[in-house]
DNA sequence: CATGAATGAGCATTCATTCAT
DNA sequence: AATGAATGAATGCTCATTCAT
């Protein structure tokens, strides 16, 4: 039976969505998206060319805002190292900071494929955000001398939102409970600058 | 050309361990282990009746140390909430703390494998210690109505000893980073506790 | 938007014949002339009901000029030897006797598509024609014992003259090419002929 | 039923020559391949890691002999022009001239896979031979003004070649012919030289 | 103890073709 | 007249596994 353009489209890229998210870019297979979708294998690659080309249809946009999110970060704050008040106080008004930084763009179920990534053309870019990133924290938080204890706090700061991506169907609950964590890195991170 | 029984299977084991802890079980290759240990597929399966054993075999001692060190925590502890002076003391002794509690027994490579292990029949084994954790994390830190942060926590902590483990060759510097992390967070719950 | 019928069909007949000749009939790929057409796949096979009739649509016309000047061809010269003089004046007139033969049906683009058919329904038709000329070549200079000369000498002219097709995009040239080896060959048999 | 690792591999070469020369690389199938070789399409690659390989395998020797011989005929022959006389000698004496000069290594049915090569990595190597050729063509006969003539010359001999390995099941038979229709050029050549 | 031959199901991708709209 | 949704079989290739030798 034939489907509406848009609907088929969009079947096929919740299902990849999921999938994707599920067992990662890699792992997914095209033939189960087809089956999950209730079509055939060869109807995929009628809306989508290839299997790369799906994926950016799903992630580029929010690869998209996350990059220009970092941009205005880095402008906006610079890489000075904060005051041990200036992170306090920070560290007491993350709701703010998150709501006007444009934070709000990491809350998105698809950013779960883009931290999954392990290979694709979008693997430099997603590891330029990351490298931009750890930066960013070394310089604010004046771990100059240890780019390797930045990576670490980094990938740890990435896990908790993959998990709570992951946990949260509700983007809102899951923005509370990074908040949550973040707090409580923040609170751990000042604890250890004196 | 034939070789002690102990020693090819004994090779087989490492370079198995190698290829689960940098690919995944999921994703590493026999052919792949058989190639760099220098020997043939079908050498592997005269060995190891199939990859599932092959992974418990290398993965099972440290599975069932890692059982034990909680079974042996919960009994030594309990799940009684911790006052914060008791949290704030153990979170200034973590040192001794780790040595007298048998938690080194996480700090081994193929620690690795188990927490990135996504499929196999000792999923649900690894899924029931995290299980207990959370409990445990939860009952001592008074998180009694938020069992979903408590994971949160947890899946973190998690994440923090897979990178070390993955960073670091060398099992003491594995430790004492991840023991650097440990502190961060207890400090950080600390704050958040009241 | 909504083209006349036949311009649609002309430039699909046009896009059909350039990939015919650059890939082949075989490696042809439908979508890829419906793209260079700028129409769709579908649009096609509402012209042309499959890939064989688009074939025979572009190709018929020369192939039934080729059948009909070989009936001729043999008609007006039927098989018997040429004597050595005879062949040899052929020889030094070749530009008159390729004018009054009718021999101008082949230099067409479209005959490289013939000459390069691996399957379809016509590849008995130009089989039977190669056959023909084949006989025909075989009487003519007198090479009844060696049918097997015969069809490699035919072989090898046909190909010249689809390299000559290939190289020159002006017909006129192509013949030119083409009669210079002709005459090369001429001599050569007429060399051999006692 | 499993099979000598030799009878197994041999058969898949043999059958795969055959098909290569039949379909040419690109178009043959490592499907029919296996099936035609009564075995399986995994069973292949067990013995060739990819067709690319399958090809060399069975062209590169003769690839490299041919190689070796146009090497020895440059060396030998140089490049300078041929007068009438010598051309006309040299034409005389085909077989010995065949007999010394190593041209044998042409006759060999892989040949003709190698001269239908239209991809694949060994594409260049064939390409090169071709250009030597042609520049020895054209210096020897005094074409140096005109390349395209050369090539054009050039193209047709080796697709007498093609058709003398083709249709020739004896080797000794293609030869025969192949220096038949040699003559039969070279007469031709000699004949439009002055 | 060890080799390596063999299998069958899986992978992403391309193809000619059909047909509802 | 034209679009594009859908299919099913084909492509080259990899995988875990089995088993005769």
């Amino acid at each position: 039976m034939q489907v509406k353009k848009e609907e088929m489209s969009q079947t096929i890229l919740e299902i990849a969505t999921d999938e994707f998210i599920k067992r990662g870019y890699e792992n997914a297979s095209m033939r189960v998206i087809a089956q999950k979708a209730n079509t055939t294998l060869g109807n995929i690659y009628h809306y989508f060319p290839n299997k790369e080309i799906l994926l950016e249809t799903i992630v580029l946009p929010v690869l998209e805002d996350v990059e220009a999110m970092i941009q205005w970060h880095v402008h906006e704050y610079g890489s000075r190292p904060f005051t041990r008040e200036e992170a306090s106080k920070y560290a007491q008004h993350l709701e703010e900071l998150f709501e006007e930084s444009g934070i709000a763009c990491l809350f998105d179920r698809r950013v779960v494929i883009l931290l999954k990534l392990e290979s694709s053309r979008l693997l430099p870019r997603k590891e330029a955000i990351l490298e931009e990133l750890q930066k960013h924290l070394q310089d604010h938080y004046q771990m100059k001398d240890d780019a390797h204890y930045a990576r670490l706090v980094l990938d740890v700061m990435v896990d908790c939102l993959k998990h709570v991506l992951t946990e949260h169907e509700n983007m809102e609950d899951a923005k509370a409970e990074f908040l949550k964590l973040f707090r409580l890195f923040c609170t751990g991170i000042l604890g250890q600058m004196n």
